[in-house]
DNA sequence: TTTATAGGATAGCTTTACTATTATAAACCA
DNA sequence: TGGTTTATAATAGTAAAGCTATCCTATAAA
């Protein structure tokens, strides 16, 4: 397994140069994701990472045209690692079922190091995924970005995602809205634990919360997409909710 | 229904001097989201707003702090109409079926004006809030301002859809998850048919796309709350995914 | 008539976000 | 060996953003 080699394909639209290749460029990377983590993202700013560094400002931009790219940048790199493990983890199973709880286990569990990338920490980026990474593409400049492929990283995710609702039930109406809702009641659950514990259920901390959320998030899929079309024809009232003609 | 007062109770520590009761404020509110709408909360600085009511900066800081916290009382506005809005629909609901579905549409409608306020515009409100909303309590300072009470309104929101939902099945296990999760997905799937399609399996424009969103969430929510807790005990090594013991 | 209060006018300060120029040292290459 | 890229450090500077302070005036409450 340590010698499959994780080749993450970057848009090389987000940086001037490629970080990896240089010492400074992956100072950079490395850093980033630690200060992103400490300040924020509002608050961290090439001024402060280029201390942090030892370098300036302006050798900084020479990779990056701004922290929003830098920013998208590291994200892109977290769901393509996202996508990489399912891809590899599931691979060789053959029961919808099993597949579908391993990919959520993966999307909850950040945690296990990527050798071969020494300058990222891994659960550093999960936890500005998880507090941070819906901003990437809630903005006004969202179509343009777009456009430029800054989110194709998070949309391959969502569809493999959406591809294994399909293995569960092919009939499934809402197949990719159930995946990008999946991902994102993950990191949103995670989150309000921490913060918000009101709009969650979930009170553990650690692998114990991140365990809850798995369960939860099946509880979530096994009862809705499962469900034969007509199972709920009993409810009061309720009249073609299950399958979109579209 | 006309008659019954708007008594929107705002955090004042969010503002420095109630925006409501003078001729500058009122402009500042309205204004503000007119202008965040049009360039963006990221674009959006003291200094447009000042320049297109006439006003200078300074009068503006003598409103509120900064911008975030003008976004953030805007927010809170917003989801305490939601909240009215559906108190008051749903009262007289006896079937809580059909109070859920009526919430359900209150959350993804938001065009019906508000005579009580002439100088907010809800329909431009909402689409802030569908594309930048999450962004209020995804941040390194959640604690403090959550300390500081900016959040109450929303979590106020969810706690009445949770009670909606334990009304659907006192034993569901995830009524807080589950209710954030329908309002997040709600304004996600409006937002991802508008700017990255690839992220759900809505196609809609404007008042269909409302209510393919409707039809979605009943069904999410009408498959999973009132399913019986071993009615999935036939998914091949599924164990527990129902309720949750604490 | 005094005294708050609202808000306009002006100025200025710090930080952020960037750009441009030059210098230097190592790497590569003929 | 010498010449030329390449990476980046050092320095300087600009424009906008995000505030803060002061002073002045109109109005309205006491």
């Amino acid at each position: 397994m340590n010698n499959i080699t994780f080749n993450l394909v970057l848009n090389n639209k987000l940086c001037q140069r490629d970080p990896l290749q240089t010492e400074l460029g992956r100072k950079i990377i490395q850093n980033s994701v630690q200060l992103i983590d400490r300040y924020g993202i509002d608050q961290f700013t090439f001024k402060k990472l280029a201390t942090e560094i030892g370098s300036t400002e302006a050798s900084v931009y020479r990779y990056f045209e701004n922290k929003h790219r830098l920013f998208i940048y590291l994200l892109n790199w977290y769901w393509e690692w996202v996508r990489f493990r399912i891809h590899l983890q599931t691979m060789n199973i053959v029961d919808p079922v099993e597949r579908m709880k391993k990919a959520l286990r993966i999307i909850v569990d950040s945690s296990k190091r990527n050798l071969e990338t020494p300058y990222i920490d891994e659960d550093v980026l999960h936890n500005i995924v998880v507090r941070e990474g819906i901003k990437a593409y809630h903005s006004k400049t969202v179509d343009e970005e777009n456009e430029e492929g800054y989110f194709l990283a998070y949309k391959s995710l969502c569809e493999m995602i959406a591809n294994f609702i399909l293995e569960l039930n092919p009939d499934f109406a809402y197949p990719r809205s159930f995946a990008s809702m999946l991902i994102e009641t993950a990191n949103n659950n995670i989150y309000f634990a921490q913060h918000l514990p009101r709009l969650t259920d979930l009170e553990a901390q650690g692998d114990a919360l991140n365990d809850a959320v798995v369960k939860m998030l099946e509880c979530f899929v096994f009862n809705i997409i499962n469900n034969p079309p007509d199972a709920n024809a009993d409810y009061r009232n309720t009249k073609n909710v299950n399958l979109q003609e579209n």
